[in-house]
DNA sequence: ACAAAAGTGTTCTTACTACACCCATGA
DNA sequence: TCATGGGTGTAGTAAGAACACTTTTGT
């Protein structure tokens, strides 16, 4: 049973090692015969009794077969116009029998990886579009607010929280690490200065091993120990 | 006509010079006779079609006369017994014909001025109290997770943002604004460096006024100008 | 051989830390 | 005159910014 006044909605964010992506989903809506598509983000009613965290996961299980993904609830969206501002989302909600009541939404961001060895948990639906941040203008409803909302959070959280690793692969060099600093947050960095900085964090560990099939030098990789993170942490915290 | 889905709660914090302290209301329940008083934070369910933030301002000014404080929403709260842990709230939300559902709450917190100048705003109800946030140990339903929430979503802002003020007279001394950073954040600053860190921000402007009546030398005392900080972030965002 | 990215050190500037004494006022 | 908090400077340390060249690989 669905509560009719409270959904939740998913701005799921990928890097592919160039763009900063968005993975969203059609709307089919059909009106005289004419078939208008447009763009949404992963999000429905939460059902009664349902934790929202909950509802979120099963949702982008369901829409994307996505799994044990970062989450992370950044604001929630409840201004009585919000879903009912632009006339064919009016008619979209009417032909899907949504309930006509003010719902408020919770707003989630989740962070996955796309390259190409995390994809492969990802079911990529008919349906389900993968588009860098930067080429979309347009959503439904309010979910053009929603996303910019999201980007601003992470731009602040990744400065603050060890979650860049949640959008590279296990194993990322350290250009890797320092583009997707630079496309997230719309500057570049100097290279042995970003290197040295991070050079500090014992929690990010260099392997023997070195990329492969690249045309250059191949770089060293290195993996991010959480384990290791949250001991820095309780260390710092100890000297104070 | 009230959301049966979704409620907001607020923590409404304000600094007495010398602690931190949130203001609670009583809830009254009378079983067989003996009425047995919990605190609460100020919240209610909001009404349909009600913006969040309306409602709260609603709320605080009519549970307890505020009117044009601060409010930050920083979480919600959803898990499917949070209102219903206690055996004493079940009886109560009975005794008050609240709807038997799951309800979301939108938690908000709320800086406002206690100190003697600026308290003239605030209506003490008989069942308002203003309380020490140390001396807090058991609240209604999950409130207390929300204060506690609410707290650490405060000593994080409080670093990043210019909302120390809000908790302060408008005219204030250093010394005032330093006992603030320490109480809330559980620690001691030097005071010669808390100084000199606070004078390169020029959006804190010094007065040609003191402090009267205090038995020792008289503090200078300090504005905050907001078109001062953002004129300051607008110069620092265009030298990057 | 060439294109493309990896990797590496030094200097300068800026922000943060630690620390102690005299002064102004009301009681 | 005493108790209370106001107000001030310096030296050392740590973090951030600017800056250029050599090496490794695939094509």
């Amino acid at each position: 049973m669905l509560n009719p006044n409270v959904s939740v909605d998913c701005v799921v964010f990928g890097f592919d090692l160039i763009n900063l992506n968005v993975l969203l989903i059609d709307r089919n809506f059909t009106k005289e015969g004419i078939v208008y598509v447009d763009l949404k983000l992963p999000g429905d009613l939460i059902q009664m009794n349902e934790d929202m965290d909950d509802s979120v996961r099963r949702i982008l299980t369901e829409k994307m077969g996505l799994s044990n993904v970062y989450l992370k609830q950044f604001m929630s969206f409840g201004s009585p116009g919000r879903i009912k501002r632009k006339e064919r989302d009016l008619e979209w909600l009417r032909q899907i029998d949504y309930p006509d009541e003010h719902i408020i939404t919770i707003a989630y961001y989740s962070l996955i990886d796309i390259s190409e060895q995390g994809s492969a948990k990802l079911i990529m639906g008919d349906n389900v579009r993968c588009c860098p941040v930067h080429e979309i203008t347009d959503l439904v409803m309010d979910h053009m607010d929603i996303l910019k909302s999201a980007l601003e959070h992470l731009r602040i959280d990744i400065l603050n929280q060890p979650i860049a690793f949640e959008l590279l692969p296990e194993k990322f060099t350290l250009s890797q690490l320092q583009k997707l600093y630079e496309v997230l947050l719309g500057k570049t960095f100097d290279k042995r200065n970003f290197r040295k900085k991070f050079a500090n964090m014992k929690y990010l560990i260099p392997l023997n091993e070195k990329q492969v099939g690249v045309a250059h030098g191949p770089a060293r990789l290195h993996i991010f120990s959480h384990d290791l993170y949250i001991k820095t942490m309780n260390d710092n915290l100890a000297n104070c």
